[in-house]
DNA sequence: ATTGTAAACGAAAACGTTTTCGTGTTGAAA
DNA sequence: TTTCAACACGAAAACGTTTTCGTTTACAAT
């Protein structure tokens, strides 16, 4: 068991000093060619690799990004990751990941533990319980330590930062206005509680479009699931109580749930009933039938974010004073894409 | 703005030395109660939190456990790194996470760059290429440069360390004896290629089962899928050219597509056709019907391999020789999950 | 007056780098 | 012979900690 080598011990063996070896290996002209390609042989033999960690001391950063999300298995929450990853990565790059498991007190407790010099700056999206209490201080303040945070998806107006987020007013309203070009009157709506901040702006958007084309919401069309442990039961029972010509779900578990419990009351989808979900995971994709859904390109949304992230980052060094309070938000577009679920 | 505070600076603005401060901050009897609590009260005010970064330096250990996982938009592989996740956090431990696509080269570029310093310990499942081209050096080098490493599910004897799997071979035997018990004789195989590990593994497992029931295996009956992107087609051409009592996928994709390629023959699953898969992921319990499954159990996987990790750096610590070298093999066992798609 | 001994604190090394600023040696120009 | 530049290298600081080993001061015991 060979343990990594340091310049101390090259240094030592060589029988010259620690700047001698370390401007030997970055090629400096200030070494003779003799002693250069000596270290340089004698790193490579025994592998010198320089210690990240006394790098991250010495330059004050660590190349590395933290990225909070609420659960990992969630196939939006997969793609993000993947995409942060894949940025990162081009750009020399690590990624650290931290679940908040929707709890408040778990964020926080993330997000000071990276925020102690582990990581440069932090990709995030809030908590469920974190955007019910609306208690953003741990955020903001990790923001006035300079740290660079970029959120995306579940985001907070009162937290200034960059923001990758995908219209889901608009998405939503959309949505409805395609289920209504299509002749659908009576469209039920599957949401969250309104302090699931996506959630509410899909209903946002569900209400506008009816709206706009002057149709009464009706209130028993509109079914707000507060806990998604028991979703299914809640589901069966609101298709027991109405009838719908289609159905839009918020995410694509009550898509699927939505579609379960039409079959259990004998309809068809889609010959009966059309059903268009969000978010493009693995379920739409493979449920049978297949479920027309509101894509979020979640990997594009983790690439951006990422691409925000580090370009802040390395505009920082230059102390551009003009740049740095200047915050925006990137909009990634949705797509609607139909599948069998709907005719 | 305000930066992070130093014991530095806290010394120089309470006119101690560092030593001082870096004592009573930690309670030190040396340092007299007065100073102690002046010292104490400054740090609270200007809320120090020591650099970890600094803390990795000295101490030599980074309390963070690194990842390399083959992709992580795959419900296995993200329940590991909630596993792995949650035992971390309850032990103090950060995670950083990986992903090698698959892919050879982005494996060893994330080990090597993981390996220098950035954490204490590997948990890793191979990389597809890897498998293939069955070059493990990079591994056990780390290994051999004193890292200790956790691999998980898809593993290579050639490797000596601690490893997490579930047992392949003797679940898919269990399945396939299942099958038979239920009157089943012709009982199709939707399977990886050979160099999978875990594919090879319940595949032989399947053969096994026939073997004991004195049932001949027949290859036509098996189909092995090399080309994941295109397995749809595969396994519709696979249900025109064979007729099945029942199928085994090994994984819950090709377990989805059979059900969907049966479908299309005119074939009701469970009435016409019996199909287990393998994985108890997001597929399996949504899609209709439900798909009867063997559960890997993932975030228990996580879990144990991180226990394992953390457990073997933490007596790492007594330099307990005749500890280093023995390595251990935790088996996790698998159950049968019965759901819609079986009788 | 001398010695001993707590109590309270500081200096410095160490972790592994990078980088600035010397410093000694050589050879050539004056 | 003196002077100077170029060359090749080393010392040391810095990043932020922790910890060991002094060192000072005061006061009690001899």
């Amino acid at each position: 068991m060979k343990r990594k080598v340091t310049l101390k011990q090259i240094a030592k063996e060589l029988d010259v000093s620690i700047s001698t070896v370390s401007k030997a290996l970055k090629n400096s002209s200030e070494i003779s060619e003799d002693t250069r390609l000596k270290v340089q042989a004698f790193a490579k033999l025994y592998n010198y690799k320089p210690n990240l960690i006394a790098l991250s001391l010495k330059n004050r950063k660590t190349k590395t990004i933290g990225i909070i999300i609420p659960e990992i298995i969630h196939h939006f929450f997969s793609t993000i990751i993947s995409g942060v990853e894949a940025v990162s990565n081009e750009k020399g790059y690590n990624v650290m990941v931290c679940l908040s498991d929707e709890s408040f007190d778990k964020e926080v407790l993330n997000l000071e533990l990276l925020a102690n010099g582990s990581i440069d700056g932090f990709i995030m999206s809030l908590s469920k319980e974190t955007q019910q209490k609306s208690d953003f201080h741990h955020i903001i303040e990790v923001i006035n330590q300079g740290m660079p945070v970029v959120m995306f998806d579940r985001v907070a107006n009162e937290i200034f930062c960059d923001k990758v987020i995908i219209d889901d007013s608009l998405a939503a309203f959309d949505t409805i206005q395609f289920l209504i070009k299509k002749g659908f009157k009576k469209i039920g709506l599957i949401t969250t509680v309104d302090y699931v901040s996506v959630g509410k702006l899909r209903t946002d958007g569900y209400l506008k479009a009816l709206k706009a084309n002057n149709i009464i919401a009706d209130q028993n069309l509109i079914l707000k699931i507060e806990d998604v442990e028991h979703s299914a039961t809640q589901i069966e029972k609101f298709f027991k109580d109405q009838k719908f010509d289609a159905i839009f779900a918020v995410n694509e578990l009550f898509a699927v749930q939505a579609i379960k419990s039409a079959n259990k009351m004998g309809l068809n989808v889609p010959k009966d009933l059309s059903v268009i979900g969000f978010t493009d995971g693995i379920l739409s994709q493979y449920s049978s039938p297949t479920i027309t859904t509101v894509s979020q390109n979640g990997e594009k949304m983790g690439r951006k974010a990422a691409e925000m992230l580090i370009t802040r980052l390395e505009t920082e060094e230059n102390e551009d004073e003009d740049y740095q309070e200047v915050y925006s938000t990137e909009i990634i577009e949705t797509n609607l894409i139909e599948r069998e679920s709907t005719l």
